[in-house]
DNA sequence: GGTGTGACAATGG
DNA sequence: GCCATTGCCACAC
């Protein structure tokens, strides 16, 4: 009861919501700030949840710690991340974020 | 209540 | 420096 909002899957689709556009993510960065450095894959699970939310999730700004749209194929087509990214003013090379070091958001650092 | 999983990350060879 | 393996923690069945 009331852990919805309280779950680790909210707190995922929140700050995934809280990523300024032109800006990537990484599991790991996110699950830290959540407080469970270890519990990177579940944010990537939570994302997959995402669908089941009701309301639509940047996923697209949260790749791997490598910048690669690891779950790309994911979003129903594997172009649709890429596209969403090149939306974003991000510039997506062999589903790799190109100078994703510098777009690379840490919540725990900017905030 | 236990088992399996999963869009990662870190470590070892 | 790259490839393979382990660890990991929270959620679904």
């Amino acid at each position: 009861m009331m852990s919805d909002e309280n779950g680790f899957f909210e707190k995922v689709y929140r700050v995934t919501c809280m990523i300024p556009p032109g800006r990537v993510s990484t599991y790991g960065a996110i699950a830290r700030f959540l407080g469970s450095s270890r519990s990177a894959r579940m944010v990537g699970w939570a994302l997959n949840n995402c669908h089941s939310m009701g309301e639509f999730i940047p996923a697209h700004r949260v790749v791997n710690r490598n910048g690669i749209l690891t779950g790309k194929h994911h979003f129903g087509t594997p172009n649709a991340m890429k596209q969403l990214l090149e939306n974003e003013n991000i510039k997506v090379v062999d589903d790799r974020v190109v100078d994703f070091r510098k777009l690379l958001w840490d919540p725990c650092r900017e905030l």
